[in-house]
DNA sequence: CGTTAATTTGAGACCATTCAATTTCGGTGG
DNA sequence: CCACCGAAATTGAATGGTCTCAAATTAACG
């Protein structure tokens, strides 16, 4: 089995796991609960560039590159194990399998990057917010938080817009358009999906770039 | 020395080294001019993720990742080096320097997609226009392509549009504003940096997210 | 030098923003 | 258990940045 020293740490509402400019000395590895990357602008702006769930490392690129170069925060009543990055990295150099499941998850992380680019430079609102609601869906359903179209989504309207790159009045419009449609249910930590097939559709969706078949 | 099996390949205008939905079986190293990364919208749109010069890799990540999820194109005049994904595996596998390296690259590239996602969600026109030249120009600099705040820049207007999320109508307004300025000269393929401190201004820039120092 | 691609210009429409106020929700203490 | 409080969600109206649709001009190329 693996022995690898870690930390098990409890994190409340918007508390920084890792800050921009930081040197890096751990990564974190997501217990319970969200997290989500961010940059803040000049002008007082902040983007949310990806949102993470339990299994999921919120920061392995710490073990290669040297500062880091975004925020991470967590969402109320999230637990995370933190590992020291050295430790991180011998275990990679001596076991070749852990190795690649790292990498993998670096580039599945790239991809969904990816995915977000193209979200908020050529899908409108409607779309644009259907398709991280759809991303989300099927991320959570895979590591089996979901339970008959419905989720624990623990995510304020005013992070949905960071995340989307609208304004918190727009976005709060426009769930109530895919609410009014009958796509989603969405009130407090909860989320249904009510017809996933529409939702899709309407979101341009392709769960391609998950590769959750890989 | 490595010993390498690759095929020098010429790329015209538009070509596609990648396409989405292939089965990977090899990666693309670019030797001359640029290459893109982008994905098609069903409504006919495309948006440009990355765009690589010389020394980088377009599609790393199909050493790992069964499926391309997304499409990579040249521009004019690109020849790359095309590499059997299973001979660069073996090779990974057997120099730790070499696959740390390729780890790396994917990190970078994957810093590089945050920051893109920072752009098109958070920066009006003027400021992401701006961003995307100074990323371009700093990483141009850095593999010695730069004379004097000079360099070949091969991208159309439309290209630039679809990079940054705009139309080409605003994209060409955009550009001349930072005419204007005395921000940049840009005609044909050349583009100059007549002020690099105020661009950076004007961009919002900070380029940690570049890594070059590491 | 002709032909097509790329860039530029103009005017009107629209999607998303801004700013401000109101209502609802979730948690806490009396 | 209810009253209170701050946070979150919701609503309205006006503004504005970007888009759309054309057409005109310029540049690139064989």
């Amino acid at each position: 089995m693996l022995s690898l020293p870690y930390t098990r740490k409890r994190f409340g509402k918007d508390a920084y796991l890792v800050r921009e400019g930081q040197r890096a000395t751990d990564c974190s590895l997501i217990l319970r609960g969200f997290a989500f990357r961010q940059k803040l602008l000049r002008n007082g702006g902040r983007q949310i560039i990806s949102i993470h769930i339990p299994t999921e490392f919120v920061d392995l690129q710490n073990g290669l590159l040297a500062t880091a170069d975004h925020n991470v925060q967590a969402i109320d009543g999230c637990e995370a194990a933190v590992i020291p990055r050295d430790a991180l990295m011998v275990l990679a150099a001596d076991r070749s399998a852990i190795r690649k499941a790292m990498w993998v998850e670096t580039l599945l992380d790239a991809s969904i990057f990816r995915e977000w680019v193209v979200n908020m430079g050529r899908r409108d609102s409607r779309t644009r917010v259907a398709h991280l609601l759809c991303e989300m869906f099927l991320r959570l359903k895979n590591i089996g938080a979901e339970h008959r179209g419905m989720l624990d989504f623990p995510l304020t309207q005013e992070q949905l817009a960071d995340a989307t790159g609208l304004t918190p009045v727009h976005t709060n419009r426009t769930l109530q358009l895919l609410r009014k449609d009958g796509l989603i249910r969405l009130s407090g930590r909860s989320l249904t999906v009510l017809d996933w097939d529409r939702l899709r559709e309407v979101a341009d969706f392709d769960e391609l770039y998950l590769h959750h078949s890989v």
